[in-house]
DNA sequence: GGCTATCATGTTGACGATAACATCGGGTGC
DNA sequence: GCACCCGATGTTATCGTCAACATGATAGCC
């Protein structure tokens, strides 16, 4: 009870060793120019005292902290959690942790954000960007190497995305070939960077083929509001479009209690391709967004502006599309 | 380009203000007796030179860091991460964040973990121990207030985790009330707690109604896996009860492949009620387990311990029975 | 008017690491 | 044999903050 107290210090370990603290700083550090039986007792010594460095004294002294903050949307979407898991295992690997806060939109949210991680001197910032006003209230940061992800289509060099607009239109197209013509759109969360492009790439779409505007079905990701919008899908509508698979999976559910069969008498769309994508009844039809891969490039992004290597332009993720039993050809 | 150079300390904070450090400090802290000029002309300094507290510094100097280790596994399922984004939320209210790392269940790679976090002198650290072995692992630990998470049933006063037996208990007797009498499982990924306890106390209540022990499919939560574990479902069997729902799913889809009727031939339910499941076909039987609750319970606790107010026994989450389409009557 | 209590603030020394510079004891070159 | 260099290690200053103690005014009290 009466010793506890502080954990070992290099010094502790530098007495033990018989040698000077620096010492122990340089074999930590991986330092050349050790005699091998010096280093030898050091590493005894570390163990026996079981210590560990103190990164807090580490990132003061150096100013790095070999932690990359990530700014998350406050709701666990598969898309972000995913590229989240990737960010974690590529960062790792390089020697980074991710140090995680949530944010909202508005500047005040985001600004908290922003001071709690840069407060902590991350090393670089990953911004899941699904608004775009975050862009500016984010921009002016130049501390650090920041990276936006999942900001839609693309942001300069400092941003990584799957084409939203090209996976739309893979869908769109899909569904046109089968002959579809009396389209309707179920969106994602109003306001979000990727829910206005999704739709946006709709719009333009039924324009370019002169098709029928028919209400646009406001959605917020949510199985239940695609279920919401099931309900609402306008009679003689072919083809449904849904912002995400949950949301699809609702309006499927909604559309068979309505007695339509999908895809008999409407086809229905998804996006993301979630794992359970290929079991629902019907098998869905959706866009493959590689959110893994976009947190791996986003790491590496990261890792050379760390690293002050040249970084070139930044691609965008490509998607596909994948056809499963929900959409089919337009009934006669 | 010339003076980009350093973050302004609180001695710029100090001399702008034409006060000392120290005073910049208690302005910070909230300390009392600041005369209410002073502590205006210190916030404005702030303001003017976007002053912004260097956390490792203060960390290294209190020995606090206002952060939370949490060791997630390193694959994104539903449950941990609902759970992180509650633990995320309710931390964020008190003023911590998440410092988030993954680790397998080898000592090797839990002990990573720990020397990881523990060397960011975290003040808490959150283990969602999926495997027993953890438990030997981290509960040598004692430099700061430590939990379990999701470790199945519970481990003494460390541990939050939603009572899986019972969970188990509400699908069986469901289906058993139902008239079922042939019942098969698959199973989470082999080894994990969950996983083993939802398994046991299927065998159990086999045992105990002194039914048929028909093979036990393995899986590992992926829907993928319910899927080929629906095909290998034998003949006869009139209920399946799944390790998760994303199993339910690809389980039906691989009976209705195989011509047979959910919930007409075979019943199936699942565990856990993702947001989807409501919105199957046919509409998924699960358990609810609120692992949002479980988020905010871990962090209520831990934050007790850190404040050191005493910590009462911990309660299992209890979890509820979802009865919706997929279970039905026996057939005759 | 001198003594003490109190308030507001300043000064100094940790905290635990790294970085820059200092030392010390051989070998080498000539 | 002397100057020099180099490899291996030690010494000291520094990072930005908080904690503990020191100071210097002001005010109240007898």
């Amino acid at each position: 009870m009466s010793k506890a107290a502080r954990n070992p210090s290099m010094h502790d370990v530098a007495a033990r060793a018989g040698v000077s603290h620096q010492t122990v700083s340089r074999v930590l550090n991986d330092f050349p120019g050790i005699r091998p039986e010096t280093r030898e007792r050091v590493i005894e010594a570390i163990r026996d005292l079981g210590y560990r460095r103190n990164m807090a004294a580490r990132a003061l002294a150096t100013g790095r902290s070999e932690v990359i903050g990530v700014i998350m949307p406050e709701v666990p979407h598969f898309g972000p959690t995913s590229t989240l898991y990737a960010i974690e295992h590529a960062a790792k690997r390089a020697g980074f942790k991710p140090l995680i806060t949530t944010a909202s939109w508005d500047a005040d949210s985001m600004g908290e954000a922003l001071d709690f991680l840069l407060g902590r001197s991350v090393d670089a910032l990953v911004v899941m960007a699904q608004h775009p006003d975050v862009l500016d209230a984010v921009d002016a940061i130049t501390d650090v190497p920041i990276l936006f992800v999942l900001t839609g289509n693309s942001h300069g060099d400092r941003s990584v995305a799957v084409d939203q607009v090209r996976g739309t239109r893979l869908v769109l197209d899909h569904l046109y070939e089968l002959g579809h013509r009396r389209f309707q759109h179920v969106t994602g969360l109003t306001g979000l960077t990727e829910a206005g492009l999704r739709r946006d790439t709709f719009v333009s779409f039924l324009d370019e083929h002169g098709l029928d505007h028919l209400p646009i079905l406001e959605g917020d990701w949510s199985a239940d509001a695609g279920y919401r919008a099931g309900l609402q899908v306008a009679d003689g509508v072919t083809a449904l479009f849904c912002a995400n698979d949950p949301m699809a999976m609702g309006a499927i559910h909604a559309l068979e209690e309505r007695g339509l069969d999908v895809p008999g008498d409407v086809s229905v769309a998804g996006f993301d391709d979630v794992p359970e994508a290929a079991y629902t009844h019907p098998g869905l039809t959706t866009v493959h967004q590689d959110f893994t891969e976009v947190g791996l490039r986003a790491v590496a992004l990261l890792l050379a502006q760390i690293n002050h290597e040249p970084v070139g332009p930044v691609e965008p993720v490509e998607p596909w599309l994948i056809v499963r039993d929900s959409t089919g050809p337009a009934p006669a």
